[in-house]
DNA sequence: CTCGATCATATTGCGCACAATAAGATTTCC
DNA sequence: GGAAATCTTATTGTGCGCAATATGATCGAG
């Protein structure tokens, strides 16, 4: 048995967030998968889709909390898949502009149900939902000021 | 612009679970890695340390939510620290019994205060954690039960 | 007792995450 | 205007997560 009743308690407030985001992710899955994309790939187009394109790469990692190391593979699979475009900004070099292509926008219509899917399938209400998210941004944004992020 | 309010709302709904989570991660990063620990090793110690030894994989993977494609390298890699053993069962030779060793029992008193300081890091207040916790596992049951996982 | 089904773990393959580093481009400071 | 700092993305290496598959052990029907 665990001799610190911290480390006992900790089990039971860090783990669930752990296996909560890790059982989202399994219950997206299947829905995402009829059209060959993951949950992250789904986030990145969300939020291509929610800002004005085209996004820098940075400006994507900003939104997303995700760095290149991360993004820049993704982001090749999703052109190959057709889905996005990566061109050099003429303008300054460095950066890398993506933007949506005419079949990644048309999958805004075939995922228009996910969301609501997944919410029905999960079966909670929107009251329980709206109080989780409210703890989780307080979460995101404590974490985030202690690790001196802009929000 | 989005063209489906649904896809917004998910941005703002999902997107703060995966980022919160994958952001606690980080928060404990530089504690746990003072003692070359991950933190899914360190919810795998937690797991071992507040059940009873010696634990199955299957054991663990049903506590942690986790498979044997994700623990067997886990459990070699705290094998290989020294930190735990890993043996076949006698009586029933498909199972592996795994076993926390001295030097892994040790290191519960050196990351006793990790959990506190990591909360005092974050900086919530203890009825933020209890409403967070308590919508998580709501969220966490509710998907288990939509899976058809046993509680 | 044995053959087939089931169970427990291991292996393989792919896609994240992220730290560390590298390679260019841009800005700044003199 | 040129060297040095800064910025942006890409690359490399390690460790998850999980589906699919493999391998060996156990159990059960007949």
């Amino acid at each position: 048995m665990a001799r610190h009743a911290q480390l006992e308690l900790d089990l039971q407030l860090c783990f669930p967030l752990y296996a909560a985001s890790r059982a989202l992710t399994r219950a997206y899955a299947p829905l995402l998968g009829a059209h060959d994309l993951t949950y992250p790939q789904y986030l990145t187009l969300l939020a291509l889709w929610s800002g004005s394109e085209p996004m820098s790469v940075g400006d994507l990692g900003d939104r997303l909390r995700l760095d290149s190391g991360t993004l820049t593979p993704l982001l090749k699979r999703l052109e190959a898949a057709g889905l996005v475009s990566r061109l050099r900004d003429p303008a300054d070099e460095r950066r890398v502009l993506v933007s949506v292509t005419a079949a990644g926008d048309a999958l805004q219509d075939e995922l228009a149900h996910v969301p609501g899917a997944v919410i029905e399938r999960v079966g909670m209400g929107a009251e329980e939902w709206m109080a989780l998210r409210h703890g989780l941004d307080r979460l995101l944004a404590a974490v985030d000021a202690a690790e001196g992020v802009a929000p």
